[in-house]
DNA sequence: TAGATTGTTAATCGATTAACAATC
DNA sequence: TAGATTGTTAATCGATTAACAATC
């Protein structure tokens, strides 16, 4: 946290799968890893993993390697998983409901303390021990509760139309699981568009283009790794 | 499609969008569209679109720009879409389920075959349509229906376990739900992730960021754009 | 100490943007 | 024709990799 230099979104978007993969170390009773140990479990380089870490500041001994441990715990709160930001959930339909199920806020820097739906049948149904709201509710909700993120769960129309709202009851985070782009809109706003859509249609692309034996070039993430020749060698 | 040069997966991970884009100003009535006007309605630089499009080939017309509904079926053909990739989905849980009732896979170039779980008060109910199957039937149906993509919807030490099985029973594209890196294991098949735990915390790290007032880099996707000076100018 | 491995700078590579000739 | 806008090459920028001195 010492660097204050600008931080890629290249690198905070690979600081999760850090997190992950250390989380796993540590519950395997791993001490201590090294950036090349570390990268061959990740499939990418010991260059890019000191290079990302580095922005951050130096969490590794030389001649040693890091502390799985502490680098975890450091990784955590750069993520500022340490957070409780109070988020609010827009659309209890099929999506809505699994995520609320499924994801686990709380060890992600949120707590999730309203879901709101507009379908009668489904308002003040449970749902993980929530109870559905009205979203007729919703601005008296955020008057009162100030909810810093919100997930919207929503069809496209909806969605443009809530966030709006959101946004003037001063809601600064969108977890968006509905199919448009949000993160145009609102300049101070963090946004994370999660499009199910358009990654099952990345998906078949590269199924087409693999069927068609159409060149595509190897994901970020696998590295183009070029063995380098030993100093000593000719 | 004329170009055989190596398609990157930063443009291919774009096509989705300009898809979406274009399917709208389609349904709009919209018959024609620059660059120019596409850039600005989508938040990125005319450059960038022409240079992309680039890579399959000439699709516009000098002087006029692009024709919209030829455009989006030229994509939609990029993109597969007018294939019926046989696909199965494993784990009918709260995520699987909703993805069954929440996702068009059939406009997505993929046909949904057969769900299966492990769980005998899941198995033999209905999803949208579907009957859930035994997962101990897995093998034989493969054999059968030789499937070429599997959807994981399953906590993380199954989905490998899984994933294995599958890949041997010739599944070539995985669409990935569970909380581990598919992408790294098999060389010739295609994989999409879809971290939703890393979604949220990138989330979470972006809003953290922005409370302590640290930099991030804004987006890809959001352009850097440098208003150019006009040419006649000093 | 000698060996290992980081932090950090320099070199390379790829992706984005700019520019403009071609041409509708 | 004149104006508009693409296709395409060149320039710039950013991200990844390589290298090595610092140091544990």
């Amino acid at each position: 946290m010492s660097k204050s230099r600008k931080i890629s979104m290249s690198v905070v978007r690979r600081l999760p799968r850090y997190y992950r993969f250390l989380l796993e170390l540590k519950n395997n009773g791993v001490y201590r890893v090294s950036s090349q140990a570390l990268a061959e479990k990740m499939g990418s380089s010991a260059s890019q993993i000191r290079q990302d870490l580095h922005c951050f500041g130096g969490f590794g001994q030389q001649g040693y390697g890091y502390d799985v441990p502490k680098l975890a715990d450091e990784l955590g709160s750069i993520l500022g998983l340490d957070n409780h930001f109070k988020a609010i959930l827009l659309g209890a339909g099929n999506l809505g409901r699994a995520i609320i199920n499924h994801v686990d806020f709380s060890s992600r820097g949120f707590t999730l303390t309203a879901v709101f739906d507009c379908d009668p049948g489904v308002i003040g149904t449970q749902i993980n021990g929530m109870t559905v709201r009205d979203v007729g509710a919703l601005e008296d909700y955020c008057t009162a509760e100030k909810p810093d993120a919100a997930v919207l769960c929503l069809p496209k129309e909806s969605a443009e139309e809530m966030a709006d709202i959101l946004y003037d009851c001063g809601v600064r985070g969108f977890w968006n699981f509905s199919h448009y782009d949000l993160s145009m809109k609102y300049g101070d706003a963090v946004t994370e568009n999660v499009h199910l859509n358009d990654s099952l249609m990345t998906l078949c692309c590269c199924m087409n283009a693999s069927k068609e034996n159409n060149q595509i070039a190897s994901k970020p993430g696998k590295p183009r790794r070029k063995l380098s020749k030993p100093k000593g060698e000719a």
